[in-house]
DNA sequence: GACGATTGACTGGTATGGAAGTATGGCATA
DNA sequence: TATGCCATACTTCCATACCAGTCAATCGTC
């Protein structure tokens, strides 16, 4: 969507204006280093400078855009420490969680898994990579649930926005079959009661899902700050 | 400090205010679930409520305020579930670290974490609540930078905002012999090169201190959310 | 005295204007 | 032709005014 339409009930309008903005930094359509400013955006929305300046102040508090005073509004270029640092913090969680899960099975759950990977699959044949993402993230999300922490997962998708924005950006160059396998396997290592093998799973997944990274960052060193 | 003084050189008017209400939540001088307004802080800080508005929209986006529209703007209570998830990812995050450490240990940072221990414990005799924070956290800061990953350290204390308000709110509760003891058995592990240890004492550690948040909760039930 | 309606004070949200700083283009001079 | 200066347009930051909604106090009626 690279139109808004500005509603007058409802959320208010700075809110519309972050929602929108905020969407399309996330989606790539607004790539990292590209300019905006207050009274443009403004005059796209159809509403006054303020409520734009308030959007724009909240984009900044979460590191997507940055504003330079006489110049301009930056969306942000995507950081290379904060998406290794989300990593590893990833790692690190997601294999306690892992363990928690396996220590307290649900057989139930492996079912819902399983129909998750099945989805996965049909988004990857259909190359909708808006929906794998989202799928991607609904497989994680359930085994943070199922650990007993859904909170947590809250607290990991906000570290996982820039990631997301690198994955949106490059959509063509993350490969869904391996992220697919990779996932059978931790559900494989749950279904045989493996709780070692369930976290080294969890483990290389997520230790692999950044080794296109160097190669991403060489093709468009534009988008990337350290 | 309870009252601010705004300069025209240097910090804009808005970053000064955010800078002056973010210290006062987080030191608890301004009490969860109290009520602010722009008006009002504008007629402390002598400026118009733009600046204000905008501090508010800043505060609001890291969680520490909450506003409501007509009504006002109010501290964030502390979100138990915000910091029962911070530990359990602080947990996870900070004991693959100490394996890290561990696996590639420098002498140096031994004496270093020694001297950090003797300020620690200086800090508690004198009963110095704000510096035993500040070396609790240069403590596992330390860490952060002798595993590689001092980066991971800014995103683990961006999630600790509300446990830092809670240890100031609630000074007297933690015990920190307790603290220090538990930082001296992850040093003592480190120094037999013992990786498990050390990781089983970090374990330990992250996972103790929270041991008084029920009865903290109990004490003060109006400073709380889930 | 109790209840409901009205009024005024207060609130955040938005619009508009002025100030200060930055960048660019045009013109004059060497 | 190249360089420097000036004017203009643009930017964000802050101040002020207006609007709509909320709440508490007061007044009128039963």
């Amino acid at each position: 969507m690279d139109h808004i339409n500005i509603v007058t009930s409802g959320n208010s309008t700075a809110q519309q204006v972050y929602d929108w903005l905020h969407g399309r930094i996330l989606r790539g359509e607004l790539e990292p280093g590209a300019r905006l400013s207050e009274t443009e955006i403004a005059g796209q929305a159809g509403v006054s400078r303020q409520p734009v300046r308030e959007a724009f102040i909240r984009l900044t508090a979460t590191g997507l855009t940055e504003v330079r005073p006489q110049r301009g509004t930056f969306i942000g270029r995507i950081s290379i420490n904060a998406v290794l640092s989300a990593r590893l913090i990833r790692e690190a969680v997601e294999s306690d969680l892992i363990r928690m899960v396996s220590a307290n099975l649900d057989y139930e759950l492996l079912a819902r898994l399983d129909r998750q990977l099945a989805a996965q699959r049909e988004a990857s044949e259909r190359q909708d990579v808006e929906a794998f993402i989202t799928l991607d993230d609904q497989f994680h999300h359930s085994l943070a649930v199922a650990a007993g922490h859904g909170d947590v997962w809250d607290v990991l998708e906000g570290l996982k926005s820039q990631m997301n924005r690198l994955r949106h950006i490059t959509a063509r160059i993350f490969d869904h079959q391996k992220l697919i396998e990779q996932h059978g396997a931790i559900v494989q290592a749950l279904r045989e009661g493996d709780a070692d093998g369930a976290e080294q799973a969890m483990r290389l997944h997520l230790r692999e899902v950044l080794n296109d990274l160097p190669e991403i960052a060489r093709s468009k060193p534009e988008f990337f700050t350290k």
